[in-house]
DNA sequence: CTGAAAGCGCTTACAG
DNA sequence: CTGAAAGCGCTTACAG
């Protein structure tokens, strides 16, 4: 095999230390730009790739990363959590300390509490589900001036300059409108049920892609309605089970996970079988209704690898200088048969 | 923070050197059993986890990997090899090699050579996919005995001792079931067709899969026929576009990537309109098609991952001691609007 | 601005 | 069967 160059086979045809190679490896400054520029033409010369081992094992240093996300809707955010504890666990050994700071609300104020504190406290990064309000994305922004490694997910806000990870609402909604168009019998007439606050704009894109491939697909079918709910599954649960049977639809389409009590609710009433449901996410409750065949399809958004990819790409920028790049989540769609395997 | 526990710890509180507790943690032997029993109690004691970094950057051993798979359906096996590919550029820096044996047709003898071929030159990994032959499975477990690191992929060969990763065949076949009795028209008449050799055991399990779920959801639907051709795309091709439009049916289930062609033969005949089309993996001809309109449904395998996968199991197990676990890659559904994001 | 030295936690020969 | 020592490739103070 051909040996493998370090970091020392640099210095020694640089003429220099490994101290100043290593200076210029991470732009520590201190080095006299000639003989940076030697350095760097041998590294490019003899194609020298750091080992990340050595450097990993090498670094003492200790990293802090804060994670912001909220709590309502549970069963899915616990999902998310699951990823963040995997990637703290496996970043532990490497000096990395990942604190969650999980929000009973989406409320701005408290999530700009958080972002100050990320500043002030000087942590190293900050993985966050940004509101839609522009005191957030600013904060957001003066964070990442001041050097805090930033990774929004969830819910992408475009003013942010920060990478994002998580679902492309409009594609993702395009194609809960596509299966909707191949299941949904002639002439159906169906609702879309929303149940967010304003807050969560990727959410919205979902019913706007819906409405888009529907209305191209299935010029036949007829929309009813749109129902929005702030936040409050009960709500939901009871339109559904009260409301919705009275309304003469066969086809409904709830834009996240609150389509498990839309299930709930329609099947209790014993006019399930008449009507075509199509969701978000997978949740326990969700499962269960898809299992019963109340709920026909889901659309799922890899919510644990959410909470993982957020804190690991922080950790591989902080440890081995990777850049971050926007990781878009599968847009799965899940029936029955596929559960165990989405 | 507490101070992270290290193998000189370990020694220090067990009275030996740092040497023994090395040979006790990789049961290299020559160890006297007391001694052996004090350690581990230490190490128990401690809660110490050795720091993989550390021991990569000191294990100066290289390894060599077989892979060995074919390249029938080429588009398909071009995905796996990404995958391979990319675990052998991940694991190289760590002294792992990474040799593929890309057979050009399923032949049970050529597989064979190439497992005989890895155990004279003993090989530490062989990851490959299995065909259904006594021989051959006789021959992995032999290789395996001798100490061979054996995954295998893509086709599973339950008497071959050796974990797996790739799709569950049945369940594959039912989601396929299940999609095409929601959206095939009452009294639909099918067909099913498959393209493969009696090899792949696991592309068989796809067609008893699909009749069973559409045989309990849909008794309206009847089955006009099963069609196999030996791994040959343009028997499928002709058969589609010739013999295909005078059958009088409306839907058809292709169990892997001939897909392709069935959905191109169809549309050439101008009958694709009327004809539900289901079919396996995500190859850029059936992309095409199912741009197109003219397959409706794909179920993908994440062909790239089972590649990747098989190679940096063993990887991980030659490195760190890991052991390797069955993986079932993902029963993915793929329609129009969720391609770019599967 | 720069280099020599110590150290990260483990493995690998090498003596005993 | 067992321990002391060297070394893996990098970073981190510390002198200069």
């Amino acid at each position: 095999m051909d040996k493998t160059v370090t970091l020392e086979d640099v210095a020694r045809a640089a003429g220099v230390g490994k101290g100043t190679v290593d200076r210029v490896l991470h732009n520590r400054g201190r080095v006299a730009e000639k003989t940076r520029e030697r350095v760097l033409a041998c590294i490019e010369e003899l194609k020298y790739r750091p080992n990340m081992a050595a450097r990993m094992l090498a670094q003492k240093r200790s990293y802090r990363i804060a994670v912001c996300f909220h709590d309502l809707e549970h069963e899915f955010w616990e999902q998310v959590k699951e990823g963040v504890d995997r990637a703290a666990e496996e970043y532990e050994p490497m000096g990395v300390q990942v604190e969650p700071f999980i929000l009973p609300q989406i409320d701005v104020d408290s999530q700009l509490a958080v972002i100050r504190r990320v500043v002030e406290e000087k942590y190293d990064g900050l993985a966050i589900v940004p509101y839609c309000a522009k005191e957030i994305s600013d904060a957001l922004n003066d964070a990442i001036a001041r050097g805090v490694q930033v990774t929004t997910f969830n819910n992408r806000e475009e003013d942010v300059h920060a990478c994002y990870i998580g679902l492309d609402g409009l594609q993702s909604g395009r194609t809960a409108g596509r299966l909707m168009s191949m299941i949904a019998s002639p002439r159906s007439r169906y609702i879309i049920i929303s149940a967010h606050g304003s807050r969560m704009r990727q959410i919205d894109q979902r019913a706007i892609g819906f409405q888009e491939v529907l209305g191209a697909q299935r010029p036949d079918m007829v929309c009813v309605g749109s129902f929005v709910f702030e936040e409050d599954f009960d709500k939901v649960y009871r339109f559904s089970a009260e409301e919705v049977p009275r309304m003469g639809i066969n086809a409904i389409y709830a834009t996240n996970g609150c389509v498990a009590v839309v299930g709930k609710g329609v099947a209790e009433n014993g006019v399930g079988a008449g009507i075509r449901i199509i969701g978000h996410d997978l949740t326990p409750t969700v499962v269960r209704y898809l299992r019963s065949g109340d709920i026909d399809v889901t659309i799922s958004q890899e919510p644990e690898n959410q909470g993982y990819l957020s804190v690991q790409k922080i950790c591989r920028k902080l440890l081995a200088g990777e850049e971050m790049e926007d990781y878009y989540t599968r847009i799965g769609i899940v029936v029955s048969e596929n559960i165990a395997f989405s």
